[in-house]
DNA sequence: CGAAAATTTGACATGACTCAACTGGAGTGG
DNA sequence: CCACTCCAGTTGAGTCATGTCAAATTTTCG
């Protein structure tokens, strides 16, 4: 049908009749630059899916800091999941860095979907299940290795990410400041 | 049934039939203090729950620093699970800290309950889904707080843990040294 | 009781932060 | 197409949170 049900055959294998059952429960939208697609505070009313764009999930810390908790491209769900999942008040803010299109599925819609087509919760578990993997590879980096360190790897794995997003939110995302970001990439560029 | 089944009922409703099936699949085993229910370099083959006891999941890294990952007592899942998971060796070690009970599911065995009990992957997906969103609280507060914040967090979350672990222990687990966190622990006497 | 393990203490070192000034595009409007 | 502004990124000086190392002390447990 569309670029969603080519990833969700990654994964789980559907009946054409599932497959329009999914599709009706789908919501399609597209957010513009700066937009919210969830704000703290709100509710999180869907888990969505980038099929184009690119977004930041990030908090406020009580100085008024951003804490920058991931991005999200093209393939990648977002939304605060425990403020979904409780259908209670978001910490974190989900907002478009670029014009983005998506697919929501709402939170009624989503057990609805659990019910009818239990693939789904076999998808919904992989998928989490490999968040939750990346997850605990960040705290242990974050712990056994230095910002420089850090910075080389975040190249590496996601070099699109690199190109596509501003420094200070990647010096964020790394737990770092913008400015130590800054020097670190200067020596990298003269040991090179 | 057992403690087991009265843990799964805070989750899913199972029929008589299918808590058999269940039960046909768990393998019981006890663990004495120090040993290893995973060991890095080898395949994580069991997902572990704890009926009794206390465990520790670490890594080491190039230094030979051991960093805590996370503590395991009673009620809890512990496993690599990327390495469970894809069947590969694992990189972390889960080791008990005392005599341990446990239940253990292979992961053939699991892909066979999620195939014959549906249910199980909603299960499965509940509890990852979890361990997932208390993984990106850790992650934020290690961004937004610091050290001394950060024990005063978890003393309050975890005072089972606290109680029973050692403090070397718990300082690794928040990311800084034992000399540190004996320091920030004058600190708050101190100032009480 | 004695040895090993855990914790504490203190002197010193350092990675990363703060703040402030500066540079260099990328619009935007006149 | 120039002048102006704004935002991202850089640089440097000074500071602070946390780390390192070594020794002293306390606790645990065989």
């Amino acid at each position: 049908m569309n670029v969603f049900f080519e990833y969700l055959k990654r994964y789980i294998h559907l009946t054409e009749k599932e497959e329009a059952f999914i599709n009706s429960k789908l919501r399609y939208r597209t957010y513009l630059k700066r937009q919210y697609i969830v704000q703290a505070g709100d509710v999180c009313k869907y888990q969505t899916y980038i099929v184009a764009g690119k977004v930041r999930t990030f908090c406020l810390d009580d100085d008024g800091n951003e804490h920058i908790i991931s991005f999200g491209i093209e393939n990648w769900w977002v939304g605060d999941l425990k403020s979904f999942i409780s259908q209670t008040p978001a910490e974190a803010d989900v907002q478009c860095l670029s014009k983005t299109e998506v697919i929501q599925i709402s939170h009624v819609d989503l057990e609805e979907l659990y019910k009818e087509v239990p693939k789904m919760e076999r998808l919904f578990r992989l998928i989490i299940q490999n968040a939750y993997v990346n997850s605990q590879k960040r705290i242990l980096r974050n712990y056994s290795l230095s910002a420089k360190e850090r910075y080389l790897l975040f190249q590496e794995e996601y070099p699109q990410i690199v190109q596509r997003v501003p420094q200070y939110m990647i010096a964020s995302y790394l737990g770092i400041t913008k400015e130590f970001l800054s020097t670190i990439r200067s020596q990298i560029l003269k040991e090179s």
